[in-house]
DNA sequence: GCCCTCGATGTAAGCGCTTTCATGGCATTG
DNA sequence: CAATGCCATGAAAGCGCTTACATCGAGGGC
């Protein structure tokens, strides 16, 4: 597939750093790890060979031979557009100091694709696992229970994680969006969101406390990805005075939507016909007008915190990160 | 660092899998290599046993012994909150089905971290490296240059590149945002920018063409990272007439602003007080009110292309992308 | 002055694969 | 029927490191 750049001359290896000083290769190889059980003099030596031959050591034959990679795996359902990449970035803030790389895979909320992806990242040997959510096939689970590494899930808080788990009750949180609509005296509710588990489960969460109130059942939209979310919405959800958007995008779509049929005022939240709740906390929902009500649910922390949790064993293995309704102007 | 989970029983090897079907180890890597050199009788017996054992393939070994990794290694300023996601995710599109792996490094726009991200990549021993940008220093052209792998340059489409590049011209793209202005009737024009290279060249680009029409100087606001360009921006910018953000970003942080003052209409471009152009097309851009008009620059095709230009090294080494001027009612 | 320790270096083995080359059996050919 | 070729498999070497373990002087303690 890729071809290598052609010409001649070879890569430099430790033995040619260690021909040319006149020393034996365990010595390179220790100014390298070990610097300080080099005679001073010698290392001097050494280091200016390789930086002469350009030495850049080889982590796939040393990862091999020490049985370390120092490289961790991490599966999202997508990179773009969206707030997992904030989770990823958590997790290098953290990770990237001490030496390890990310070797990142998406599963595209595709099971089959999770599954080989997961495959792909074990057969490289990773130190650890870092997901997104939980592998939805039981091969997946196998594949993960079976690796002997850290494994953690995270976004949410399954009954029986494989190992770690750092990430927040998706039903609650559906629970308190609907509490909170409630209480400002919404009465015909509507839920936007795809088609997968976390948003499955924030749906459930808000419909159970809509009904437990003796309230009418939510309107429930799904959204197939990518789908806009904006006129789209509207029109399959007439007569509905509130919603509820499992990502901030969809209610940013949606808002644009009620605008257009002159739903949408720039007053509080109270003014509003229909108020309108995201999930996610973009830094845009704050700078948009009338600003976005939503839940912010901390996912560069969930990075980091999961980063912790495979770095350190030793402590409790599930964290409940929380969310965080954050109420501003669109209800 | 990560401590690997107890317990006894070993990861099996190729050669477990061997021993238990009674072939030797080369007969087992044939029917993961080259399935089609094995007896189907033999091949079944080893498949079997693989499952068995649930052995995972060791990819490290691998490519120690083949020197192909099968990996590529991608180095981005950020990966969140970013248009950077896109170019990652354009690349995976395009090289995970053939089973590459990513290694995702972020440089945080610091020298010295990209440096070091780029030396821990290489130590990898990827079989090709994208990166946005070019390298800032002499030690990482020289480490790129002297890696003997395909080596991307993206987002720009710099002079004399170390081996291809897929960008669009970041000065050029300024001009035109310029000339829109001024053919708009716009006089008082402000820039709104990161104090990084691919910003200065846009900013360059603009003030030059606002100049060479008589125009008087642009002013130049330049934000830190992570620096909310709402009030501030406004706050800073009196008596302006249009501005262009050198991401949506800060356009619609701007935007934010603007609206605070007053200076923000639902109305059509040329009846906003105060024009605003960004860059990055966002989908966010189109949903907001006004929509904001923006420079479109293709950041998944430039992640395609970028893959392609290494996997296929016979065509041309330097693609502009180009760029898109995207109006609508912000200015 | 002898033994021990310790610091600096080297030797050897091996990590888990792939690659190259060899081998032996069987079918094909004239 | 001998020569030829091919197909399925194996043996051996080695990828570039790290990790025991050995070695060899130089100092220090008594």
């Amino acid at each position: 597939m890729i071809a290598p750049l052609g010409e001649d001359e070879t890569v430099p290896t430790l033995s040619a750093v260690a021909k040319r000083v006149g020393v034996s290769s365990v010595t390179v190889s220790r100014v390298l790890r070990t610097p300080e059980r080099v005679a001073p003099e010698t290392r001097v030596k050494v280091e200016h060979a390789m930086r002469e031959l350009g030495y850049v050591p080889n982590l796939v034959a040393g990862s091999l031979a020490s049985a370390r990679t120092r490289s961790v795996g991490a599966l999202v359902p997508t990179i773009a557009n969206s707030t997992f990449a904030d989770t990823v970035q958590g997790l290098t803030d953290e990770l990237e100091p001490l030496g390890y790389s990310v070797i990142l895979a998406e599963s595209r909320y595709d099971a089959a694709r999770e599954d080989r992806m997961l495959l792909a990242l074990l057969s490289r040997r990773p130190e650890a696992i870092i997901m997104v959510g939980s592998p939805v096939t039981q091969y997946g689970q196998r594949l993960l229970r079976h690796a002997r590494i850290p494994i953690v899930e995270t976004w949410e808080l399954p009954a029986s994680p494989i190992d770690a788990v750092v990430g927040f009750d998706n039903y609650k949180a559906g629970r308190a969006v609907a509490r909170h609509l409630i209480a400002q005296g919404r009465r015909r509710m509507a839920f936007i969101g795809g088609n997968e588990r976390r948003s499955t489960l924030r749906w459930s969460g808000f419909r159970d406390e809509i009904l437990a109130n003796g309230l009418q059942e939510p309107r429930l939209l799904i959204l197939e990805r990518n789908a806009r979310a904006g006129d789209a919405a509207h029109a399959n959800l007439p007569d509905v005075d509130a919603a509820f958007a499992s990502s901030d995008a969809y209610a940013i779509g949606f808002m644009a939507g009620l605008r257009k049929a002159g739903l949408l005022h720039d007053g509080p939240a109270h003014k509003q016909p229909v108020a309108v709740i995201g999930l996610g906390n973009l830094e845009m929902g704050r700078l948009i007008s009338p600003s976005l009500s939503t839940i912010s649910v901390h996912g560069h922390k969930i990075g980091r915190t999961a980063a912790v949790l495979t770095l350190d064993r030793s402590g409790e293995r599930r964290v409940d990160i929380g969310f965080e309704l954050v109420l501003r102007d669109s209800g």
